[in-house]
RNA sequence: GGCCGAGUAGUUCAGUUGGUUAGAACGCUAGCCUGUCACGCUAGAGGUCGAGGGUUCGAGCCCCUUCUCGGUCGCCA
């Protein structure tokens, strides 16, 4: 009978010298001294263990054995000669009796070295996902991910929620993302889709008496990838509340959060409660993003009065963005060079000048702002030595292109970025309407199922024309933390008379509201609770966590920038015979060759 | 879909103005080495320069087309 083993690789210490142990792993390395003495290591999911071969034939035995193969290594535990500070078993080393080889590894090279596959193509590592979670640095994200996931959802508990499962296969929603269908074998023509949230599922929960519900919820979206967005399906820390408003929910995330992100964090520093709240429309003025890295102590300032009719081409007729940076020290190049990323991330140009230590107006466009100097001076406040980064287009344009102005600003100047702590802030008040670019008539801003502040009173007035429906606000929040968006959430529209008045603002009637959100509807018809919600994405929270840059490097088995998964080729062709039976007739198909 | 960047040995990269046989490091193979721990030393194998076309006496390098990957904008209430 096979013995299993009797310590993993990192367990033994000098108090087990002399036993008789087995160790499994993978023989991550060999280093062949001699023809008589050669060093393993041995590597499993808890560490590493020196083996020591001190015959001709242990040392071949080893040689003739592949590295990253799965071994059994008996023998019997010994103190080292030599030993390594730096290895959690280094006081000790096992000599063997007898090795057996688990799992053979049949390839000499491997598409990239373990130790240093965080260097390697990322397409090779996505292909052979399996091999770059052997990197210790790679899986220790995953541990990561799987100690906040432990930690919400015991923190969620204590707070007295209630995990609820709802449908992976449920029906297609009309607004929002793109939707992942999912054909119907029985019912030829119609189709499922994945939901891009739980959110109706867990408002009918409200409306079904459950009082705290949250969720480590599976969500799909079909749109395309960004660095910190991963394609096809994300998770979130999805939760909602009964008889409970924007305060019961913030006080929540405000005693969940911050413990887990000092304690899991790349930082240890995390804010306290309560996080600081700023408006929506403060948010764009002052910080140029309804996502504010608030650990930046710069602020935008409007300087369209002040600059847009200077002689500078870019700002005539403009909305002009100023950002005064006190105690600059960068060079024309560096400065280029910050100028070239904000266009590069914005697809606008950022413009600058400074103000140096002899008080003149230097660098950039100087030449233009140089005859108002005075003026410019007080307006903006500058002091010797600063510099300032300026911006300009539409309103909104002129603000975002500045936003970003602003961080790639605080990542350079340490002065003005206490980088390492998370900040986590609340953007509230965020309008209900606006007008469509596209339709140019009102919309929704944001999700229809927000409460408006002002209740049906605002939205009869707005309709009645007695109010502007664009000064509307919803009771709707994100929590940003350090200029992430990590969720969105709302005190939502229980009151189905208060949902029509808010759907005729928009042009839809009762009947579309019925059609499109008939469950919802109706539930609410039958006397729901008032309730609020939000779903904190688990994946940033975690990237946030593991200082990574890329959503990638936490997803176990992540697919690429193009929703491809090329570790198991998908998506992938299927049979006739599949497509067959769900009455789907292919149009498109290439010809496959393997 | 638009824009930007990348693609050269198993891997990460260098490759000058277009000029002989395309290099380095790591990895791999073989030999040497009795305390290594990123072991060391010596030698060797390893290349359709993403693909296709063009310019040229001559292309890794220049031009066109195309594919792949990444970033970004659109998109993601």
């Amino acid at each position: 009978m096979v013995q299993n083993r009797t310590h993993n690789c990192n367990e033994l210490r000098m108090e087990h010298i002399g036993q008789q142990v087995k160790i499994c792993g993978w023989m991550e390395n060999v280093r062949v001294v001699s023809a008589s003495l050669a060093f393993v290591v041995v590597r499993d999911f808890y560490g590493t263990t020196q083996v020591v071969a001190e015959t001709e034939d242990m040392v071949n035995t080893f040689k003739a054995i592949n590295k990253e193969s799965t071994i059994s290594v008996e023998g019997t535990v010994r103190e080292r000669d030599s030993k390594n500070p730096n290895q959690a078993t280094g006081d000790i080393e096992v000599v063997p009796a007898k090795v057996e080889i688990l799992g053979r590894c049949r390839h000499n090279e491997l598409p990239f070295q373990i130790n240093r596959s965080r260097e390697a193509d990322e397409l090779q590592r996505l292909k052979y996902r399996y091999l770059d979670l052997r990197n210790p640095e790679v899986k220790n994200n995953i541990i990561l991910r799987s100690n906040v996931v432990a930690a919400l959802r015991a923190a969620m508990i204590g707070e007295g929620f209630m995990e609820i499962t709802t449908p992976i296969l449920t029906a297609s929603s009309p607004e929002g993302a793109r939707d992942y269908l999912v054909p119907s074998r029985k019912h030829p023509g119609k189709f499922y889709a994945l939901p891009q949230a739980p959110q109706q599922f867990k408002q009918l929960l409200m409306a079904s008496g459950f009082d705290r519900y949250f969720q480590i919820a599976p969500c799909f979206r079909d749109e395309d990838a960004r660095g910190d967005r991963s394609p096809g399906e994300f998770y979130q820390l999805d939760m909602e509340m009964a008889f409970a408003n924007q305060e019961d929910v913030f006080s929540v995330l405000e005693r969940v959060l911050p413990p887990i992100f000092a304690k899991y964090g790349t930082y240890n520093v995390a804010s306290e409660a309560p996080f600081v709240r700023i408006p929506y429309l403060e948010a764009m003025d002052k910080y140029g993003s309804d996502k504010p890295d608030m650990r930046i102590d710069l602020t935008v300032q409007d300087a369209t009065e002040l600059l847009g009719t200077c002689g500078f081409g870019p700002f005539e007729g403009n909305v002009v963005k100023a950002i005064v940076v006190t105690e600059f020290e960068g060079t024309r190049k560096q400065i280029d060079g910050l100028c070239n990323e904000v266009e590069v991330q914005s697809g606008n140009k950022a413009y600058w000048f400074r103000y140096d230590e002899n008080g003149e107006i230097v660098g950039g466009i100087a030449k233009f702002v140089q005859p108002i100097k005075d003026q410019v001076v007080a307006a903006l406040g500058l002091e010797k030595g600063c510099f300032v980064g300026l911006t300009s287009g539409k309103k909104l344009v002129a603000q975002k292109t500045a936003g970003v102005l602003r961080n790639k600003l605080g990542a350079f100047c340490p002065k003005h970025m206490d980088k390492e702590r998370y900040e986590f802030c609340w953007i509230v008040d965020f309008p209900m309407y606006e007008i469509g670019e596209e339709s140019g008539e009102l919309e929704f801003c944001h999700n229809p199922f927000s409460m408006p502040n002002g209740g049906l009173e605002i939205l009869k007035k707005a309709a009645a024309g007695e109010a502007d429906p664009l000064a509307i606000t919803a009771f709707q929040y994100d929590l940003v933390c350090n200029g992430v968006e990590l969720s969105s959430g709302a005190v939502r529209n229980h009151d189905p008379e208060i949902m029509l008045e808010a759907f005729q603002l928009v042009r839809l009637g009762e009947e579309d509201v019925k059609s499109k959100f008939p469950a919802m509807y109706n539930a609410f018809t039958y006397g729901a609770p008032p309730h609020a919600g939000i779903a904190p994405g688990v994946d940033r929270m975690v990237m946030l966590l593991a200082g990574e840059d890329s959503i990638r490097e936490i997803i176990p088995f992540p697919m690429n920038k193009n929703a491809q998964d090329v570790m198991m080729n998908a998506p992938g062709y299927v049979e006739q015979k599949q497509l067959d039976e769900l009455n789907i007739a292919c149009t498109k198909k290439e010809e496959v060759t393997e």
